[in-house]
DNA sequence: AGAGTGGGCCTTTTT
DNA sequence: GGCCCACTCT
């Protein structure tokens, strides 16, 4: 039964020329996207367009925005689906749907938390809160300290959120992921289970609980499932390669009863699997609903054939997939290229070299991004670009929100929401002095018993005398808090509190500065009228982000107009495109991560991400590796497998000019093993020792590990 | 309670 | 190189 007859609404013409805007393939699934779809989108095909032009076409064939569901991955993407179908429809589509999993979980939990244990004020942990909590959990568990080790807090952590999100036992996840801990078991079941108690106990939810607790209630509640079900008339879902279980079902429910149910992606861009993404979603989707539509979009508008020709080359050597031929429209242009460098400095340098006559050309650095595969790998070109006086905005790393200042202040303003947030209340107290760990401790169990932060700073802990003036110190912050009024308000009265202001004085250089830090935070809360609104948002929007070293950009948003070069992981790379692309750090045991080769189908997850990273490249692609790494000891890496994957005439070699003679005889073509020499400090130009062959003079002195990696290979 | 020291460890990706 | 943890001393 179909609710809604989807034709113009009267009066109101569409504005849109779909058949006109779209190509055919893309024109089928906006005119034609009801019940379950499967839109298998490659990568450049317009996934985003189709996806805002579906919603477009909902909207003005009158289904009201807020029966309207669609769910992204991050918040950018969420922002840019927001923005692009404003600018179609040249309107807010005012009371959409539109968010990450996370934050529509979170929304729909505040207005019916009531039916959970959590209740509608709950906090929300971040991953430092939750491995703080997890400490006291293991902690507690007073486990025997002798003999072996027990794994620290992130690692149990990751263990139980893997099992959730994967819906698998402990046990199958330690026997499968985390082999090395398997002895500990018992301790880590139990730990897990104290955690989780914990969370109750203190009304906060960790990022899965987001997920889980929506799934639970859904589940267990019939009522509120089938009110959903019926209010969400359209469900999309963006980037649905890179769902788990979890999401699937969570999406299978709210559309459970409409059956309207559209969801996008692409398999050879599932790159999460490392939080439990199940590729079967996407794999086995037309299996799961039956008569599901499959619509296929394969004409790339983004890259030229050169790059395209790269990046399925490499694309080809993964089985499990849909296969997909993407054709090239964009017109022919220069072969990506390849660039082996002595050293990070020398990698560095040359990407800096590169930019610079990129800007000789007059191409913008807005156009232009550097992408790695883990966060360090921009050290050294960070450095490079400090050097040479080049703005560049940095995505992912250290986040504003991260930062122990800011924590603080939200520690504090957590508390003001959620009188039983232990982690906040921890937080809060150690910075007064007299309170460590125990006595904080116990002071927050002590006022996790108030109804709310108003009585709680009305009683009186039994405390000694020097933590008994701590505790009185955070009463006056808080109080002084309660009565501000607004979330900047409240959160200038923090910030104005001669305790903190003392506190951070004592402990850092730079004091005046993350005072004015705090300011910024407090313009950026003066959006918000709701002190819960605030804290979500901050919680939940961690793209928020600026570097630590970076003092002019702090807590602003960055400009829009400003002209910056992009530096970021892949993983934040997906879905944007670039005229320009530099792939960095393309060296084996980096990029693919050596890890991989251990993780089941690691190896296949880091040739998608591979392939990410080369198709945001419209124009000019460059990859490039260092020869070596290390600082004590230099070790010569090779070059990463994925460019061998690359036919030889699909590409462009460049070779650069070095001091070190032995190094530009180097070539991938002809791989040395890995070998390490002792650095003496005294000697910039390390010597080679190799021997006839090739072969290091010196094997001795490889490490055991290094010995194993090259078994492995 | 909290500063200071020494040893082991690891270098991933995000909400 | 640098982090994090456990342990020790004041």
């Amino acid at each position: 039964m179909r609710e809604f007859v989807l034709t113009p609404t009267p009066g109101s013409a569409p504005k849109i020329d779909y058949k006109g805007e779209l190509n055919d393939e893309q024109y089928a699934v906006v005119e034609n996207g009801d019940g379950p779809c499967l839109v298998l989108a490659g990568a450049g095909s317009g996934k985003t367009r189709t996806v805002t032009y579906r919603v477009a076409w909902l909207l003005e064939h009158g289904v009201p925005p807020d029966r309207i569901l669609l769910l992204t991955f991050t918040n950018k993407a969420a922002r840019e689906m927001l923005t692009r179908v404003e600018a179609l429809l040249k309107t807010f589509p005012q009371g959409l749907w539109t968010g990450t999993f996370h934050s529509i979980s979170n929304r729909l939990l505040r207005m019916y938390g009531d039916r959970t244990p959590f209740g509608r004020d709950f906090s929300i942990l971040d991953e430092e809160d939750a491995n703080d909590l997890m400490k006291l959990c293991i902690k507690e568990r007073k486990i025997a300290v002798t003999g072996e080790r027990f794994p620290s807090a992130s690692v149990v952590r990751s263990v139980g959120s893997y099992a959730i999100n994967a819906r698998l036992s402990i046990a199958e996840v330690l026997q499968s992921r985390h082999p090395a801990i398997e002895i500990w078991q018992d301790d880590i079941v139990a730990v897990l289970s104290a955690y989780g108690t914990a969370k109750v106990q203190q009304k906060a939810m960790d990022f899965d609980d987001l997920l889980v607790k929506l799934l639970e209630l859904l589940k267990s509640d019939d009522d509120l499932r089938q009110k959903l079900g019926n209010k969400f008339a359209y469900v999309l879902v963006d980037e649905f390669q890179d769902t788990n279980v979890i999401q699937a079902e969570l999406v299978d429910l709210l559309s459970g009863v409409n059956r309207n149910l559209l969801v996008v992606g692409d398999d050879a861009q599932s790159i999460y699997s490392f939080r439990a993404a199940e590729i079967k979603n996407i794999l086995d989707f037309p299996k799961h609903y039956e008569g599901a539509q499959v619509f296929r979009l394969v004409v790339n508008y983004r890259s030229t054939p050169e790059i395209l020709a790269v990046a399925n080359a490499v694309i080809k050597n993964n089985t499990e997939q849909f296969s997909k031929d993407l054709q090239a429209v964009v017109p022919s242009g220069d072969k990506p290229l390849m660039v082996p460098a002595s050293d990070e400095r020398q990698e560095a340098q040359y990407v800096m070299q590169q930019i610079l006559q990129l800007m000789d050309e007059d191409v913008k650095l807005g156009k232009i991004a550097v992408l790695f595969r883990a966060a360090f790998h921009s050290q050294a070109l960070e450095f490079e670009l400090m050097r040479n006086n080049i703005p560049y905005e940095y995505r992912g790393g250290l986040k504003f929100f991260e930062r122990a200042h800011v924590k603080d202040a939200i520690a504090h303003l957590r508390i003001l929401r959620n009188v039983k947030d232990g982690m906040a209340w921890m937080r809060a107290l150690q910075i007064q002095p007299g309170m460590g760990l125990a006595t904080a401790n116990k002071t927050a169990n002590f006022a996790g018993v108030s109804e709310d932060a108003q009585s709680a700073i009305a009683s009186y802990p039994a405390l000694g005398a020097k933590a008994a003036q701590g505790w009185r110190n955070t009463v006056e912050i808080l109080g002084a808090m309660l009565v501000a009024g607004s979330p900047a308000h409240t959160l200038r009265a923090f910030s104005a509190s001669d305790s903190y202001k003392k506190y951070l004085e004592a402990e850092y250089p730079n004091a005046r500065e993350r005072i004015e830090d705090l300011e910024q935070f407090a313009l950026f809360a003066e959006q918000y009228d709701k002190l819960g609104d605030f804290l979500d948002a901050v919680t939940l929007t961690g793209d928020f982000g600026v570097r630590l070293e970076d003092p002019e950009q702090t807590g602003r948003r960055t400009e829009q107009n400003e002209d910056k070069l992009i530096l970021s992981t892949i993983h934040q790379a997906k879905g944007l495109e670039w005229d320009n692309v530099f792939i960095i750090h393309l060296a084996e045991g980096a990029f693919p991560h050596s890890r991989a080769y251990a993780e089941a189908n690691g190896l296949a997850e880091e040739r998608r991400l591979f392939y990410v990273a080369a198709t945001r490249a419209r124009q000019r692609l460059y990859f490039t590796y260092p020869v070596t790494t290390g600082f004590e000891n230099i070790e010569i890496r090779q070059p990463s497998q994925f460019l061998d994957e690359i036919p030889r005439e699909l590409i462009e070699e460049v070779r650069l000019r070095t001091s070190m003679p032995a190094w530009s005889a180097y070539s991938s073509a002809s791989r040395v093993p890995a070998y390490r020499k002792q650095h003496n400090p005294y000697d910039d130009e390390p010597t080679i020792v190799l021997d006839a062959s090739g072969e290091p003079t010196n094997p001795k002195q490889m490490p055991a590990s290094f010995l194993r990696n090259i078994e492995d290979l």
